[in-house]
DNA sequence: ACGTGCTAATGAAACGATTCAACAGCACGG
DNA sequence: CCGTGCTGTTGAATCGTTTCATTAGCACGT
């Protein structure tokens, strides 16, 4: 009952062909006749031929497969980037296999590892520490490589980022525009480069505007917990030394002080306070007051990363490209009262 | 500079030794002196030697690697459960490759296609539709395959799966033990077999207690916003028609509901009202008032499927095993007063 | 000197698909 | 009858690794 699997000369016997005719059929079925094609086809079906794919890539030399390395699938951020990056792999007739890294060096290491010994088309890799080196490696036998969500700063290779200078420039500009002045700015004091640089972008867009101040107030973490405990000090002040708007570097600290505010002195959102975050994450269009935030273009990052895999891939003397997104603002009704019906 | 890639060859060049004394080191190197060791060590690390893993696995005949298809990758369950699946295929020299359906039939097919060409030892599948034909198909050709979240009617394969109906049941009898007698179950009415599961659990522990009463209320889906709907219409009843405990059929209607009732009729939660959800989605434990829910043991899961696939691989002979699983009780503050301020 | 026992190394065969030069068969024109 | 061109088919060579029967080399006892 367990016999040995089915291979490409049982199917050409069993048709009465040479084995040849029936890679044929495989991979080149104009080269055939219509009657042999046929039979070959009667047979497969037959037999339960299932292509091995060790064989044909041996052979071949490539495989028809990219690696995708994460950093944690659990994130929203990367299972719709892996989506997307996934569709654009089918339509290019590529599959996509995911590995997901958890932060963790040693799983990062052991799925380059494992990638590179399956002889992928390329990887694409958000890195958690330093790949420098591996990458380089990876290059030198001939492996494309793109990151994602990281700039390789020795532009050795191409990558796909978000500008958040940018992302924090849009968010408090969205807040100026509103007619607040009194701004502040909420995050972790840990210089993470992403908070880090979403301040930077709130600092240019309040220096640009007449009159506005910025103020800046430190999370413990990027909690709701920490943004409660942040909400509750912001929300007890004087009436005089209440800011008109906040800016939180993620969504989870806008949430924690929407929920301070609304509690614990009744405020009311926008019309007193507006409040904007950052990432959208899926429960913001769900709070009590529907959330603006900021949010990166994930499905563009994935189909973008596999075309420069495959640019490289093509043309592996083709020169390396750093491209940067814009992020995008989505105005909910924490911020635009006019929005805030409509959820 | 492109040179091609380095075989086994160029390695016994290199270090004056036979391929087989090569793939010794790699495979047995016991069976080595440890003077060649070192010489063909050597000879790797300086040509940047990586095996090529299809042409091992076509000499093997079986690859060490298992091919996990599930339904989203953006649901924290499935990423969770992947994750789990993960350390267990590591533990036993295995890796996981993830493909991601999206509950869509064709990718589904497109990634069995690829895995069973792949030749992985075995297949985890969160099937979308009915995956009977294939699954069958696939057996018949001596692949193991365990369903992840399914049980299979016709006990052809093992499977993981967790009993909703004990879900439900944990949770109504939470809500009786805390003293609640008027229950409100919200679901949606679409009978998807889950939400079925849990009425049918949750009617069998309010028919066990006595002088308790059961009212289902209907909701148009399973999200928040429903969610709210729906508190808004219970909290705006005449207080003598006020319920006393609420089970959600998920988190998400769950957090729906408190946002209305605290809001629109200032109920305090747990004291007038409890409020129990299901998923413990992240989320849960960040609300205002942190929700109570039943979880899936996602990580036992996880590594109980690879165990079963690997219990198969080693011996196909055994016989298949239906897994069910029972859920387990959060406690948060939305049913017990005392666990409130822990959050 | 010779056999025995042992470790270490060898190298050819095998895995299953693809490729490609060679060939068979046929029609057609001269 | 032969040469030419064309379509379809053949089957051996190839990819890079693992496996395994064989051999080389050496120490030791008789």
């Amino acid at each position: 009952m367990e016999s040995r699997p089915v291979s490409i000369k049982d199917v050409a016997d069993r048709a009465g062909v040479a084995v040849g005719t029936v890679s044929n059929v495989l991979n080149h079925p104009a080269r055939v006749s219509s009657a042999t094609r046929e039979r070959v086809q009667a047979a497969i079906d037959h037999l339960g031929f299932v292509r091995n794919d060790a064989a044909r890539q041996l052979r071949a030399g490539q495989s028809r497969t990219i690696g995708l390395i994460v950093l944690d699938v659990g994130n929203p951020f990367f299972s719709s980037l892996a989506r997307a990056a996934e569709d654009c792999a089918a339509e290019n007739g590529s599959t996509v296999v995911l590995g997901d890294s958890g932060q963790d060096t040693e799983r990062e290491a052991r799925y380059i590892d494992v990638f590179e010994q399956q002889r992928v088309q390329g990887m694409l890799i958000s890195p958690v520490g330093d790949v420098g080196p591996r990458v380089e490696a990876l290059r030198k036998r001939g492996m494309p490589v793109v990151l994602v969500d990281r700039v390789d700063a020795q532009r050795r290779c191409s990558s796909v980022s978000v500008d958040d200078v940018a992302g924090g420039y849009m968010a408090v500009r969205h807040l100026l525009e509103a007619g607040r002045r009194r701004i502040v700015f909420v995050g972790t004091k840990a210089s993470f480069r992403q908070v880090a640089d979403r301040l930077a972008g709130a600092r240019q867009a309040v220096g640009e505007q007449e009159g506005a101040v910025l103020e800046v107030v430190e999370a413990d973490a990027m909690t709701v917990l920490a943004g409660r405990e942040v909400g509750g000090v912001i929300a007890r002040r004087p009436a005089g030394r209440l800011p008109d708007g906040i800016f939180c570097a993620n969504d989870l600290l806008a949430i924690g002080v929407m929920q301070a505010v609304l509690l614990i002195r009744g405020l009311r959102i926008p019309e007193d306070l507006a409040l904007i975050g950052y990432d959208d994450i899926d429960f913001s269009a769900s709070a009590v007051v529907p959330l603006s935030s900021v949010r990166k273009p994930t499905e563009l990052m994935g189909r973008t990363a596999v075309e420069l895999l495959l640019e490289e891939i093509e043309g592996p003397s083709s020169r390396r490209r750093q491209v940067i997104f814009d992020p995008e603002l989505v105005e909910r009704g924490s911020t635009t009262a006019a929005v805030r019906a409509a959820g």
